[in-house]
RNA sequence: GGCGGUAUCGUCUAGGGGACUAGGACACAGCCCUCUCAAGGCUGGAACACGGGUUCGAAUCCCGUUACCGCUACCA
């Protein structure tokens, strides 16, 4: 088999959609699992609409992802000039022909059509001139668009996804191949370009199923190998229309400043619309990459579940080597003024620790930095729910943190094993349960009446701050007695 | 309107004529574990759009209906 090269093809009108990212992704895995090639090709030729930042954007949002290209990135914009030889080669060849029809014409037809309620075709006959009316059109400089001829017959082709797909050529009308002002039209420059590029498999969203057999039909016309055709399915938001800003966060950058893991993105990604055909859903990319087959494609459009991203996310915090982690979140602590990178690159294990603890307990990863506020600071803001919760009693309370406290200060090693031990036997003595213990001591040191395991909060709190913080609990219940 | 596509729990899906009392996951509820919260384990409710065929047998194949989506530009 011939090396596959495929391509992902975007217009730089925005920022790069979870859609394009998935229909980029399911390209790039063709691209990995077969030994192809992945190409990158922006579709700049709407100037009006094409911004720069945009294509900053897809970059940097197929960067995050890791869905790197192989060659360099071809601009559509560049290739005007063999768009519109191809054009005139089609015209040359009698497979189009000049339409001298002035738009607003074509537009009143097609309006008046329309109001009496039939499907407008263009009308070939009528825009076909003799050879000497075109002459003469020509000599007087007369504007004219280019247009395809469909031929009669029937276009088919077999998709990868769906079946077969067959469209009537009657009902495709001559299209437009290059504009009066000599510019070319979509359909044109993609196959101008996917043929320059030698793509033998275009795979794309399915609401460009109806361009295929124009584009076959352009192929063809052109004398060109027709590549294999794959529609993927759209992604829709939860109430079945197709996604857009509406339904909140639709670019991948969105999700990448929410606190998603990228590998969490991607595995999200790659089950909407595609199955390794069993039950295994965590995957990671090497994973996804041996697993990935054309056959678990899906031809139904599937509905954006933040929920279970969430829970992806979550899955893969939980699965990633802690160094990365810290990796990723040090700037996020950075940035929330908990400590600086070099602070927490400086005690490895300390910061290992923490995020050990808290990674299971977290779907974000700014959930994580959350959670961490914990372990930094010297005070601690007592929540009103946690007052009310596990202090009702003052006094009993602080007689109790003070036993604690004293308890925990006569302790030689800080190892959350010997505190258990010590503050289990400090409630056998007292004749309380465990919890009657840990609870007022998990808000005296955190505040809150969740948090991870007490002995893992007294261990990374450390013993002169957790101590400190248990005799500031002591005092404030004092005065409020 | 025309053309095309799609149809399994609320959502993502397994399913390729008999292994289907329709499996897994998210979400939801309950229980277990337990110092709280997570994580984890267990349990539960929850689906083959409808109607016709074909067949000994249909979620699976065919036809029709319905619903939804896309396209229908000198946009991409």
């Amino acid at each position: 088999m011939k090396r596959p090269r495929v391509r992902f093809a975007p217009s730089p009108t925005g920022f790069l959609h979870v859609g394009g990212a998935r229909t980029a992704l399911f390209n790039w895995l063709y691209a990995k699992k077969f030994d192809g090639d992945f190409l990158l090709r922006i579709e700049d030729t709407d100037r009006a609409r094409s911004t720069d930042e945009s294509t900053r954007a897809i970059f940097e949002g197929l960067e995050w992802l890791g869905l790197t290209w192989d060659e360099e990135v071809v601009y559509q914009g560049a290739n005007v000039a063999r768009h519109y030889a191809d054009a005139h080669r089609l015209l040359d060849s009698g497979a189009a022909y000049r339409d001298f029809t002035p738009p607003a014409e074509t537009e009143r037809l097609r309006n008046e059509a329309e109001a009496r309620g039939e499907s407008y075709r263009f009308d070939r006959d009528s825009a076909m001139l003799s050879d000497a009316e075109t002459a003469e059109k020509l000599a007087r400089n007369e504007p004219y668009a280019i247009r395809f001829k469909v031929p009669d017959g029937y276009t088919e082709w077999p998709d990868l996804v769906h079946e077969r797909i067959a469209f009537p050529n009657k009902d495709i009308e001559d299209f437009i191949i290059l504009r009066s002002d000599g510019t070319p039209v979509y359909n044109m420059a993609v196959v101008s370009d996917d043929i320059a590029m030698r793509i033998t498999l275009v795979m794309r969203g399915d609401d460009h199923i109806s361009n295929t057999p124009k584009q076959i039909l352009l192929y063809r016309a052109l004398g060109a190998d027709v590549p294999q055709f794959g529609h993927v399915p759209m992604i829709h938001g939860a109430d079945g229309k197709k996604l857009s800003k509406r339904h909140g966060a639709t670019a991948v950058g969105d999700y990448q400043h929410l606190g998603f893991l990228p590998q969490a993105m991607l595995n999200f990604l790659a089950l909407l619309g595609w199955s390794p055909g069993d039950d295994l859903e965590v995957m990671q990319l090497p994973e996804l990459i041996e697993r990935f087959n054309v056959h678990g494609l899906h031809a139904k459009a599937a509905i954006f579940d933040t929920k279970k991203l969430e829970w992806m996310n979550g899955q893969h915090l939980a699965l990633i080597p802690i160094a990365e982690l810290a990796h990723v979140v040090a700037p996020l602590f950075e940035k929330a003024g908990l400590a600086t990178v070099a602070d927490l690159e400086s005690r490895p294990e300390w910061f290992h620790g923490v995020l050990e603890l808290l990674r299971v307990r977290a779907r974000l990863t700014d959930e994580i930095v959350q959670l961490a506020t914990t372990f930094f600071g010297e005070s601690v803001e007592y929540e009103a729910e946690a007052i009310g919760k596990q202090w009702r009693d003052a006094a009993v309370t602080g007689e109790i943190l003070q036993a604690t406290h004293d308890r925990l200060a006569t302790l030689e090693s800080w190892e959350p094993a010997a505190m258990e031990e010590a503050l289990r036997k400090l409630a056998e003595e007292k004749g309380l349960s465990g919890g009657k213990i840990f609870q007022p001591l998990r808000v005296a040191l955190t505040g809150k009446t969740v948090s991870p395991g007490i002995f893992e909060v007294l261990l990374y709190v450390g013993r002169e701050h957790s101590l400190a913080r248990v005799a500031a609990a002591v005092s404030f219940l004092k005065q409020g007695a």
